[in-house]
RNA sequence: GCCGGGAUAGCUCAGCUGGUUAGAGCGUCGGAAUCAUAAUCCGUAGGUCGGGGGUUCAAGUCCCUCUCCCGGUACCA
């Protein structure tokens, strides 16, 4: 039986304690969405499967954390999610989630199935319990004081001021990070999937792999070379998928191991709903399917190793054809990851952008090889000088020029000339080139050659100059017309996997159904001479500066996660600062200045005075008697020739500026820290 | 510390196993055109390919070394 290929394509499945970024959006989205679309274009046989990651320590604290049950953390971000993806046009087939029973029954059965085996290996480990919160800690999770440099709130698993790396159980007077409550050291027995004894079988697997990328062939070198571990594949939380043993209470499937399990579960989902119950199988047991995994670097290492080791144990399932995983994406310096949690939330940037522009701009910059830099002014020039300019304006000038020399219908083609064959000829063998740079997942590359039709439009519908020939030669002026309208219908084929929703406005615009858009179809004639043109509208209008000003300040406001600063200090170095209560018992406008008061302060038993530039801001009453902080030991200046020994703490921002104070009472010298 | 990756025109990036004058898009500058969202089309200028050393007839491309950036991993026990 000669079956036609299938192709099963994953995006890496986001997890739910937390909204999706723009880095997620470009790392593991954006590529396969393109990807499927083209394949279904092609008329392939392609499913699109992802879901929310609901289980794991991330969630379960972040519920802790926020006081609320684990269930509405992840209800909260896979819903949220999920509307976000259908906003940026990321068609899944199925978007499903791990907490679904079906995932559960699943990943229980893939457990078994490896338990009945005798692959699993259980061993017994000392970990921290905490008797308050009835559950062991996770290594992040646990503070307490670093034994190599005595910094009393190291991590679990690392210490912030020295960078040592360490195990819970070394940590000087341990506690728990949510509660406080000091844990006690208690055994736990888990089973482990025996990785080190794949290791051969997987580098032999991998190595024969000749059309993936090279940085995933690259991490999985390295994790070679280093030797793979076993693993511990089950952890002692209340949150997950059971342990399906007896005697195993308490005890649930470690979510590295149960959450690519949700690629399957979701694609048995799928054909339920699609009521095919068995169908699932011809795709994860078939021998003419792809198995494709979309994802960035972060998780190549489950994808590329973990997850293929488990499949070879199970034996039922198919190894994945590739990998194509992303590199990260930058934004003006500042890391965007998963494990780093900033960045431009998907939520929030399809409310001030057209998406299409977005995930025109994101694609054209995709990190494929090497992480790539983004900030929100290329939104502005990649839709102006290229979206706008090139392919916006071709099809505008092309439906303009129809309406008011046509009676907006389409006319009629006569004979072709040598620059008519001469651009469709492109179109077709431009259709074919994006073609091999999809198969081989170059999606810029891809999406380049796309645009450079409209480039070629743009140059046929100049060299034809219709503008003239309607006033000598209308005959062929009509055949110059309506070839430019075929390119527009053959541009919406060609472009609308990058930018769907352009596509599907270029239809309307064109009066045109779905029945033609078809990959095949690009360059070729499908439109009906005699048709009326629909609305035209301006596809992308230009985005001012004032947009990506507004765009970029209202980031800085919403973004309340923890970012690094570039420059960090030591304690030491902030120790240098000698910061103090001070009191006002007068304060002063400075004559003549646009922004000076000068401050008499009590600082302890001596008085000093400041000056400071904010009168824009307070006035001198409003002052007196508060407590604030000053820096007492700045080196003394002089201001409008007045001395200045210190200067007052204060916030800023967008022209908004605010004093410290203090709260509650305290006597005036003391130190702040 | 160790392993891996990166450093190429003003900006964002391509350059496979070493081989003619190092490429593209955007931006710059000049010209053509005026149907079109002052959009298009044609042309121009721009780089000691991070620094230094080496191999070779020939190196952005291979080797050594240094600097900076990014990942991973370790030093603890």
């Amino acid at each position: 039986m000669q079956n036609k290929t299938k192709y099963l394509v994953t995006a890496a499945l986001p997890t739910a304690n937390n909204y999706i970024h723009i880095g997620h959006l470009v790392g593991s989205y954006l590529t396969p969405d393109i990807y499927v679309r083209y394949r279904k274009l092609k008329n392939d046989d392609v499913i699109f499967i992802s879901g929310s990651d609901e289980y794991g320590t991330a969630i379960e604290m972040a519920a802790l954390s926020q006081n609320v049950t684990p269930k509405e953390i992840i209800d909260r971000y896979h819903f949220s999610n999920k509307k976000a993806f259908e906003e940026i046009g990321i068609e899944f087939d199925i978007f499903s989630r791990t907490s679904n029973e079906i995932h559960h029954k699943t990943a229980q059965e893939f457990f078994l199935n490896l338990y009945n085996k005798n692959i699993l290996v259980q061993k017994t480990e000392k970990q921290l319990f905490s008797n308050k919160e009835q559950r062991f800690l996770a290594d992040r999770y646990v503070i307490g004081t670093c034994p190599v440099c005595g910094y009393e709130e190291a991590r679990g698993d690392e210490c912030p001021n020295c960078g040592s790396n360490l195990s819970p159980l070394e940590l000087i007077n341990p506690r728990s990070k949510i509660t406080g409550d000091t844990p006690v050291v208690k055994e736990a027995t888990h089973f482990y999937f025996p990785l080190e004894k794949y290791q051969e079988k997987l580098s032999e697997w991998i190595f024969s792999k000749t059309n993936w990328k090279q940085n995933v062939i690259n991490y999985c070198k390295g994790w070679f070379k280093a030797g793979l571990r076993d693993r511990a594949i089950t952890r002692d939380l209340d949150w997950g998928v059971k342990v399906p043993l007896e005697g195993y209470d308490g005890k649930v499937i470690y979510v590295w191991v149960e959450a690519p399990v949700g690629y399957i579960s979701a694609t048995k989902e799928l054909f339920i709903e699609r009521n095919q119950p068995h169908k699932w199988k011809e795709y994860w047991q078939g021998e003419n399917t792809k198995l494709i995994h979309f994802l960035g670097k972060d998780n190549v290492v489950f994808h590329a190793i973990i997850f293929p080791a488990m499949l070879m144990a199970h034996g039922d399932f198919i190894l994945p054809d590739n990998i194509p995983a992303n590199e990260f994406l930058n934004i003006k310096g500042e890391k965007l990851s998963k494990s780093k949690d900033n960045g431009i939330l998907v939520k929030d940037i399809v409310k001030k952008f057209d998406p299409d522009v977005i995930r025109y701009t994101l694609t054209s910059i995709l990190p494929e090889n090497k992480d790539s830099e983004f900030e929100m002014k290329d939104l502005q020039i990649r839709n102006n000088s290229e979206l706008a300019a090139i392919l916006g304006n071709f099809i505008n000038r092309t439906v303009v020029f129809t309406k008011t020399k046509f009676e907006n219908k389409i006319p009629e083609r006569g004979e072709l000339e040598t620059a008519d064959k001469e651009v469709l000829n492109f179109v077709k063998s431009q259709s074919v080139l994006i073609s091999e740079h999809l198969d081989n997942f170059k999606f810029r590359d891809a999406l380049f050659e796309a645009m450079n039709v409209a480039r070629a439009a743009n140059k046929y519908f100049n060299d034809s100059e219709p503008w003239k020939l309607i006033k000598d030669n209308k005959k062929r002026c009509e055949t110059v017309i309506n070839i430019c309208l075929e390119i527009c219908h053959s541009i919406a084929i060609l472009m609308s996997p990058f930018i769907p929703f352009t596509a599907d406005k270029i239809l309307k615009t064109l009066n045109k159904d779905k029945s033609d858009l078809k990959w095949d179809k690009a360059g070729e004639f499908v439109l009906k001479a005699g048709t009326e043109l629909g609305n035209n509208e301006i596809l992308f209008p230009q985005i001012e500066d004032k947009q990506i000003n507004e765009a970029v300040n209202t980031e800085e406001q919403t973004d309340v996660k923890t970012v690094v600063p570039e420059n960090v200090i030591s304690i030491d170095d902030f120790k240098k600062v000698n910061l103090k209560v001070a009191k006002v018992i007068e304060c002063e406008a400075v004559p003549k200045s646009k922004k000076l008061l000068k401050l008499k302060l009590k600082v302890g038993d001596s008085e000093k005075q400041i000056v400071s530039g904010i009168s824009e801001h307070y006035k001198p009453e409003d002052l007196i008697g508060k407590l604030i902080v000053v820096v007492d030991n700045l080196k003394p200046s002089k201001l409008m020739g007045i001395d200045s020994h210190g200067m007052l703490l204060a916030a800023k921002q967008n022209g908004e500026l605010k004093i410290v104070t203090i709260d509650g009472e305290i006597d005036t010298g003391a130190e702040v820290s």
